[in-house]
DNA sequence: TCTGGGGTCCTAGGACCC
DNA sequence: TCTGGGGTCCTAGGACCC
């Protein structure tokens, strides 16, 4: 299978309609406004010369590219450059599509010649969109989804059982897709490090460190295993949420009532586009400066919206009033069709 | 330097039932 | 009076991804 990742998407979206800043360091994050709280989305290739990357606080990345032109995100027109590439990927002859956001997608197809595949991949995409991509080679989707990193820019990679080892046994664990720094650092303290040392660690130490599922699933990424299939089905969302950070602590009562109603709104708007019942709520916290906490709350799938903002103000009524609040959340889980995916239980709570 | 916004899934522990 | 074992449901929290 192969795994397809646009080129810095975000930041080469922007280029495509401002062409003079072809070449230029460009940011995209927040409002495009440093002085706001606000991370990178996506930096230029030029940009992360100067040490800029996602998720960086867009103050800092400021700071470090001087001369770099800052945007704004705008969703509807990385959402619609999205579209045309998918729509190209599922033009390929004999191509099960699985996208996995707006600028990476698997391809399952039976083919003799993955790299000449790839290639012309890469210049349908350019052909339709005049945006570049990278493409992984694997014979999971894991390999094929690191695969990609080894590629970028512009260029193809395989990765299979064959060379697995050689490429990646020596890397950090961290390398991993699926294990972040909390995890590497759990890792480390048992004398794990390389992910040769994860793929050949101790079955019983890792469940009972990470527990059951986790911990062989953790093993099993070591050795670079897992999927082997493309799953086209179309995705069914869990639920809806809407996340505010406040550019200043919300300390008024009054003040967090009226946010959270604001977002519920939003939320059950788009719930009710789905025309799903709502089972579950959840109203996540993060009091200044990163102290995070979440409330949850099962709901009846019968009730109306008016009883459902009640269910929600219940919750409202557990945040501690002496915190400054700098973040609110608000999730809807919504009831999963019968036929929805094998395994899953729709008895968890919101966040 | 001090952290967005939208998602998914797993685990622990308590309540409750038989 | 003290106490088993299995199962389900719920809440809270952690971790990861793009």
């Amino acid at each position: 299978m192969l795994h397809v990742d646009l080129d810095q998407f975000i930041a080469a979206v922007e280029v495509l309609r401002r062409p003079e800043l072809a070449g230029r360091p460009v940011i995209v994050g927040g409002r495009g406004d440093p002085t706001e709280r606000a991370v990178v989305s996506t930096a230029s290739y030029e940009a992360r010369a100067f040490g800029v990357g996602s998720g960086m606080p867009l103050r800092i990345a400021a700071r470090k590219a001087p001369e770099a032109v800052l945007l704004p995100v705008d969703a509807p027109a990385y959402t619609a450059a999205s579209e045309e590439v998918m729509a190209t990927l599922r033009a390929q002859p004999g191509a099960t599509v699985q996208v996995l956001g707006w600028d990476e997608a698997f391809i399952g197809v039976e083919t003799a010649d993955p790299e000449g595949y790839a290639r012309a991949i890469q210049a349908a995409v350019l052909e339709r969109t005049l945006l570049h991509c990278s493409v992984g080679i694997g014979d999971t989707l894991v390999r094929a989804k690191i695969a990609t990193d080894f590629g970028k820019p512009r260029g193809v990679f395989r990765l299979t059982a064959e060379n697995w080892t050689s490429v990646m046994g020596d890397l950090p664990t961290k390398d991993l897709w699926g294990v972040g720094s909390k995890i590497s650092r759990r890792l480390s303290a048992h004398g794990i490090l390389t992910v040769s040392q994860l793929a050949d660690a101790d079955t019983n130490l890792l469940t009972a460190e990470f527990g059951p599922k986790m911990g062989l699933w953790y093993r099993q990424l070591g050795r670079g295993e897992g999927a082997t299939t493309v799953d086209d089905t179309p995705w069914v969302a869990r639920g809806h949420s809407r996340e505010t950070t406040f550019q200043i602590d919300l300390v008024d009562r009054a003040d967090i009532e009226q946010a959270v109603r604001t977002m519920l709104d939003q939320v059950l708007d788009d719930v009710a586009a789905e025309k799903r019942p709502v089972v579950g709520l959840g109203l996540k916290v993060r009091y200044a400066p990163f102290v995070t906490k979440t409330f949850t709350r099962r709901v009846s799938t019968t009730i109306d919206r008016g009883a459902v903002i009640a269910e929600a103000m219940a919750l409202v009524a557990k945040i501690d009033p002496d915190r400054p609040v700098r973040l609110l959340g608000v999730r809807a889980e919504m009831a999963m069709p019968d036929d929805a995916r094998e395994g899953h239980t729709p008895t968890r709570g919101g966040w």
